[in-house]
DNA sequence: TAAGATAAGAGGGACAT
DNA sequence: ATGTCAGTCTTATCTTA
């Protein structure tokens, strides 16, 4: 699945935070903060614009669609984004601002009640969530992307709101790149880490999410930081792990263990006293695994 | 005290039934 | 849909240097 949104920024009618973001699949606009979802695509912008013609073409601001032809996996709102006709055509001024009430009428139905409340519920803990992770405004308005499609097919029914919550912040982290763990955000929403990884995998599987493998690099960093090592041994640290994933030894491990192992193997050879103890603690895995991995790897490369 | 070894148990993926 | 199996990680405990 394609996440990409754009025109980021601009105020929310509702809660008047500068959070919205475009849908670029299915051209809907929605809060990050609230989760108001506008189906309007020009008179959002505010009681201050004029409509000139460069407002008009220009699709940064307006959110248009870059691929109409890309299916919607079934998520498409009752009445599509596109302003075309069913011949790909554009629809006249008349048509379309009637088509934009309807759509406004569509988002403001009943059916959509309970689903904003629950929206309310889950972006507030969201925002209490950013803070607490430090996470950026990118991965944040990704969670919501995600969050927002979970709710659409019904995933959060039956389901706790701040576990498929942070199921959703955990695969945008994921999918941006961010080092956090899955311990790391279900201690934070108190939810089980078995619990917010089922919603995970299901998150997967439901909504068709293609998520990369964690460089274990990634979270040398933080664990390195962590544990006070020095910036010698991260850099033999990182060789030891390209090593390895040359030798095809890292699928199927824990990146995190990985990481920590590569950084004990690393302070054994540079001769820096830190314990495995220590990085332990530093990474969030046991010393057991450190030493598994650590085997492993002093194996595999033969020192 | 740090590191290594061993064992039991949980959770999930692959695969067959 | 359900059960089994191999592999991983964690926790706990004991031994070794």
């Amino acid at each position: 699945m394609v996440l990409q949104t754009i025109n980021i920024g601009s105020r929310c009618a509702r809660c008047g935070k500068e959070s919205m973001i475009t849908d670029n699949v299915t051209g809907e606009r929605f809060c990050g903060g609230c989760g108001y979802v506008i189906i309007e695509r020009i008179e959002e912008s505010g009681p201050e614009r004029t409509f000139s013609k460069d407002d008009i073409d220009n699709k940064s601001r307006t959110g248009s669609p870059t691929s109409l032809a890309m299916h919607d996996m079934g998520l498409a709102t009752i009445i599509g984004p596109a302003n075309k006709d069913s011949t790909g055509k554009p629809l006249t001024a008349a048509m379309k601002s009637t088509i934009e009430r309807l759509r406004t009428w569509d988002s403001r139905s009943q059916v959509h009640e309970p689903v904003d409340r629950n929206f309310r519920q889950a972006f507030s803990e969201l925002d209490r969530l950013k803070g607490k992770l430090a996470l950026s405004n990118v991965v944040i308005e990704k969670t919501a992307y995600i969050y927002r499609k979970a709710l659409e097919k019904g995933l959060v029914r039956g389901r706790s709101i701040p576990g498929v919550l942070g199921a959703a912040l955990y695969a945008a982290c994921r999918d941006g790149g961010t080092p956090r763990t899955l311990n790391d955000v279900s201690s934070e929403i108190n939810v089980k880490r078995k619990d917010v990884s089922r919603c995970y995998r299901l998150l997967l599987k439901e909504l068709d999410l293609k998520m990369p493998v964690v460089d274990p690099i990634k979270y040398m960093a933080r664990i390195a930081s962590k544990a006070e090592l020095t910036e010698k041994v991260k850099r033999r640290a990182l060789t030891i792990l390209q090593d390895a994933n040359k030798m095809e030894i890292t699928s199927g491990k824990d990146p995190m263990g990985l990481a920590a192992a590569a950084l004990y193997l690393s302070c054994v050879l540079c001769g820096e006293n830190t314990t495995q103890k220590v990085i332990a603690m530093a990474a969030g895995v046991t010393e057991v695994t450190i030493r598994n991995r650590y085997k492993g790897l002093k194996e595999s490369l033969k020192i």
